[in-house]
DNA sequence: CTGGTTGCAAACGATTTGCACCCGC
DNA sequence: GCGGGTGCAAATCGTTTGCAACCAG
């Protein structure tokens, strides 16, 4: 993806959050445009924590938590999960579409790249010598009823 | 999977637990006995207050909790990622290997069985309306380094 | 102006821990 | 009997909420 295409990305996003405040009669704050930007900026996935450094506690705790559930409310983000205690978010437009390698036995995230196809990934971390006892995916979108409602 | 297969994969996941607490010098007491038993009775995936539930609390709390995450570090079960607060439990070798379709604006989760193949998943989850705007792969196992300390 | 927004501090829910007593081995 | 196990209650962690002051439209 180019400069150009991760701009445009980056106004999707913001017009989806945008467009979620006025419909919701919220208004353009400075704590939540902060929250925006430093969000957009992240990698793949991250939790309060990190922002609240990238903050230098600009905002508070209650206000970046507010604002996060508001960024999930207008999927701009998404609420992932891990095997750890602390919610992780992705952003529901992928920046770099990955997937996950947990080890049950030292607790290690591997993170690797989305190919498109099942079977490759098996070579993959076979090659990288993860012996894979399962795996689950995560899909995410609209339901049925939710995409009707969606107008 | 028979009767039989079923009835050994307990003895299996029993073995793996026991095996566990010898080579940590933990004790087979009661309640952990009384936690696996009810846990080997779960379907696909559970939470603490599920087990407290079916204990009807002959098992404090404190020591549901402390079980559980011996059962996760015996490599039983497993904390399973899903995008709400409290953690959830899967076993290591799935009773019923399964996925999930979440939606991002109801929030509800949909389980669906495995079939092996990636693309069906599309066409199963379009036949029933669901819009997919992306998915994540979570495969657990072993790493390469811990592949080799298993010995 | 005025109603939504903020930070603070207190509340919360799930999970963890310190401690004195209890029980497998 | 000893060393780990248990329940209790208190502590902790991440997150949420009530409230009075504050600011965007």
């Amino acid at each position: 993806m180019d400069k150009k295409n991760q701009n445009d990305e980056a106004l999707i996003q913001q017009k989806k959050f945008i467009d979620y405040l006025t419909n919701n009669d919220l208004k353009l704050t400075k704590a939540r445009s902060e929250v925006f930007e430093i969000v957009a900026k992240m990698d793949n996935h991250f939790g309060a924590e990190d922002i609240l450094q990238s903050s230098k506690n600009s905002v508070s705790r209650a206000t970046l938590y507010r604002t996060l559930n508001e960024l999930v409310e207008s999927q701009v983000i998404r609420k992932t999960a891990f095997g750890d205690k602390h919610q992780h978010f992705e952003f529901v437009l992928e920046k770099k579409p990955h997937h996950h390698a947990f080890c049950l036995n030292c607790k290690t995230n591997i993170e690797f790249p989305d190919f498109g196809e099942e079977e490759i990934y098996n070579k993959i971390l076979e090659k990288m010598g993860f012996e894979i006892y399962g795996h689950e995916m995560h899909f995410y979108g609209l339901c049925k009823n939710c995409t009707k409602e969606k107008i």
